[in-house]
DNA sequence: AACGTTTACGTCACGCGTAACTATT
DNA sequence: AATAGTTACGCGTGACGTAAACGTT
């Protein structure tokens, strides 16, 4: 996945001309990200890893597990035995997420 | 944008390999989402809508407007006078996300 | 027979690497 | 001289459309 310099200039130009922005200033030696670069950077990072999560949620859920459980209890009273449950679980199935919520 | 049947079922079987995930049911003549297929479909969607939005973003911050205005005034009292603001402004710039929040 | 889908195949464009070049430190 | 980046160029592959085949209703 290593990409050769060469290579990374093409896909920013490209990039760059298809949104019809600058998004490295060049007038210097280094080229640095613009405002508008950092903005595209961090949110395209969410996308991808939005999209990275899908896959792995898509493929868990093939492997027949259901891919969040939420669990809400009534009582704060008395947790113990959900702990050790959740504990339990996590044993044979660490890639299911668990959001415990209270009340 | 206009895809041909082939084309179509091209993606399709190269996601579904890609992924080892079986999206479409296809023991029946019209093939039909599988579960899991609802679940790439609607997350997908929302990942293609998130990068449409950051490449609309990154259009308008290019054209020198920030993508959000963020405001927060103190007092419920008298807040005619910004809403009428922000009528004037969502006028000549009505692509600019506005957040209004009190207190 | 009509519809929905897949398979076979040829084509073209796009993204990449190699290599050479330019410019800044 | 070394570093950073771009440009020129050739190549391979991957996504597409055309066309034909297949199976279901």
């Amino acid at each position: 996945m290593h990409r050769v310099p060469s290579a990374i200039s093409y896909t920013i130009n490209k990039l760059e001309e298809d949104l019809g922005v600058e998004l490295f200033e060049r007038s210097r030696h280094k080229a640095e990200l613009t405002a508008i670069g950092h903005l595209v950077l961090e949110q395209g990072r969410k996308i991808l890893t939005a999209a990275e999560e899908l896959t792995t949620q898509a493929r868990q859920a093939a492997d027949g597990w259901e891919v969040q459980l939420r669990i809400c209890i009534e009582s704060i009273l008395s947790c113990d035995a959900i702990y050790d449950l959740i504990e339990e679980f996590q044993k044979i199935q660490p890639k299911t997420e668990i959001r415990l919520s209270e009340k």
